[in-house]
DNA sequence: CTGAAAGCGCTTACAG
DNA sequence: CTGAAAGCGCTTACAG
């Protein structure tokens, strides 16, 4: 049996609100009572009850993280600067995935809010369209911060990366280097940094007086290294010219480098190529790629932050006005865009 | 404010007591009382307290885990299979990450405990020696189950693979594809299965008549890409016949297959190589990596299963002797040792 | 079939 | 400086 207040009270022939008082360092106890009481607490061992403690103070120090993808070198990133951040406020972190479906990502949330966490972080599943669930959040009083896949909408905190201008520069650095016919694969419709990203990639065409071409545009639905390879077979059997591509992910480039190897095209004498992410691998396969880099552990850190503020504000009945945080982000040239490989 | 019992009782004048038992459809309530308190707990929204509840059921539906790191395919594939498994029986994890280092590990612990999760699942920091922190856990008489890097003298369930074998295989398919001089890449000196592949290197060579060599073992401190690059450098410059490694983590394997190609050493031609988890990366390099494909999802899921039964059986003062189970790897010949590049 | 009562282990306003 | 008491929101043994 755990040691309660009770046991540490009985054995010191006090009450349990003096213990319980003492162990807390209220000024009205005696500093000789506050000593024993102590000592007595780490003889035995005491932990408080946390679950007695959560019931009486109505908070668990726990936050819920839904996430869309677990085994993704970019969220389990974000994942590390949440809990991080978290472990260093006394925050503990539960983890959901949502495997991108909506309907995953709303049982979850009721979960969630059912085990009364302190606060939710969230990244939307690329299916989302439907945002009740979010308002359910906010409708419950639970802080809630959205970072990386958000929905404008949701009238929360949020923090992003500046999508559209990320893919401009992507962009303009392959006309840059003398690409006239760029292509675009893009994530799938629905997640705003798909759209955003492919904002900046059309702007930056028309900024630099370069034709747009919807159909150089080509949909990755499922964001992976097999829609890279089907996406280059695709796109070499409709158009004939395109010198550069600017891809969605590093992991869909990833695929399409490696499909282009295999059929012999040179990457970037042929076909330049930057991404978006820069995961691990982009600076380990042969040429190594181009892309943006997406400050992860960062954004999980500043998301945590952000939520952090939330709930202490919140504790206040004091709630804070949204606000979104945008990270920087940088382009990493590397070989697929460099002609001195 | 949330509702309660209290209100449900309230609006139909009836007793706590009653509403409580409709709602767990106790069989000593009639069924117009039931349908009553149903259609008015979802009417106002009812959601249990889950404080409350934990606090008289002495449980929280919820587990810690503990892992070196997160960022890391492996074990964000067993991460997965783990809260995936979880979530199938009711239950939420708790998250920590170690960072390989055994002070942080023991005071995650520490949190775990006093937070009173339900069990907990853990794969040790590298540095960690001491074990009496992980006994603190059972002393407790909480559910524990070590998955991966465990340790052999600790008393709870375990779940590997058996690494010895493993490393033997790898190490067989070197000699069988003609190699005589193979060297190896360990990890650091502690953890369990950097030991056994060491192990499972060795008496593969010895069992083939072929000469161990001490000075053909190198260690990886971090197990990283860098190592990788150095561990080449070194070998390259005190060992002249080496024509194959056995690397025991494909991140190093990759560095080191960097550095060869950078040195124009051919791959396989001259050093044939194989590493050891089969990360997503390996097959996406340049030439394809050879390696032990080790069952991250798998070895997540079956951990957690193990774990639930412990705290089923805990649970009824009926406590189960401890089990390993040892999960199946396989080789993944690829473009490293095969000679028809 | 229904309900009063005790109790899980804390915290804190209040009295002395 | 100390402590009795109320209460957080449930569950369940027990009485009727």
């Amino acid at each position: 049996m755990p040691v309660t207040l009770k046991d540490i009270a009985e054995k010191l022939n006090i009450s349990i609100t003096t213990v319980s008082k003492a162990l807390k360092d209220y000024p009205d106890v005696s500093k000789k009572t506050k000593r024993l009481v102590k000592e007595t607490a780490s003889l035995l061992n005491y932990k408080p009850n946390s679950f007695a403690v959560n019931l009486r103070t109505k908070e668990s120090k726990t936050i819920g993280l839904i996430i869309p993808e677990i085994v993704h070198h970019f969220f389990s990133s974000v994942i590390n600067g949440i809990i991080n951040q978290a472990e260093k406020k006394g925050y503990l972190v539960i983890i959901l995935q949502s495997n991108e479906s909506y309907e995953l990502e709303k049982k979850q949330i009721d979960l969630l809010l059912a085990k009364r966490v302190d606060g939710i972080l969230i990244s939307l599943a690329n299916e989302s369209t439907d945002y009740s669930h979010l308002n359910e959040i906010l409708n419950q009083n639970v802080p809630l911060v959205m970072f990386d896949k958000i929905a404008k909408l949701v009238n929360c905190s949020k923090v992003i990366i500046n999508d559209r201008q990320a893919a401009a520069i992507a962009t303009q650095h392959l006309i840059d280097i003398g690409c006239k016919h760029i292509a675009h694969f893009r994530g799938p419709l629905l997640p705003q940094n798909s759209i955003d990203r492919f904002l900046g990639y059309k702007k930056t065409l028309l900024d630099n007086n370069l034709k747009y071409d919807s159909s150089l545009v080509y949909i990755s639905d499922d964001m992976s290294f097999e829609n890279g390879k089907t996406n280059i077979s695709k796109m070499l059997s409709e158009h004939e010219h395109v010198d550069g591509i600017f891809i969605n992910t590093d992991l869909v480039a990833v695929g399409a480098i490696a499909e282009l190897n295999n059929r012999g095209i040179k990457v970037p004498e042929d076909i330049a190529i930057v991404g978006f992410s820069n995961w691990f691998m982009s600076s380990v396969i042969s040429p190594k790629l181009t892309t943006i880099n997406q400050p992860g552990f960062d954004m999980g850190k500043q998301s945590f932050k952000l939520l952090y503020k939330e709930i202490k504000a919140s504790k206040k009945n004091n709630p804070l006005v949204p606000k979104t945080v945008v990270l920087d982000t940088d382009l990493i040239i590397r070989e697929t865009t460099s002609s001195t490989r």
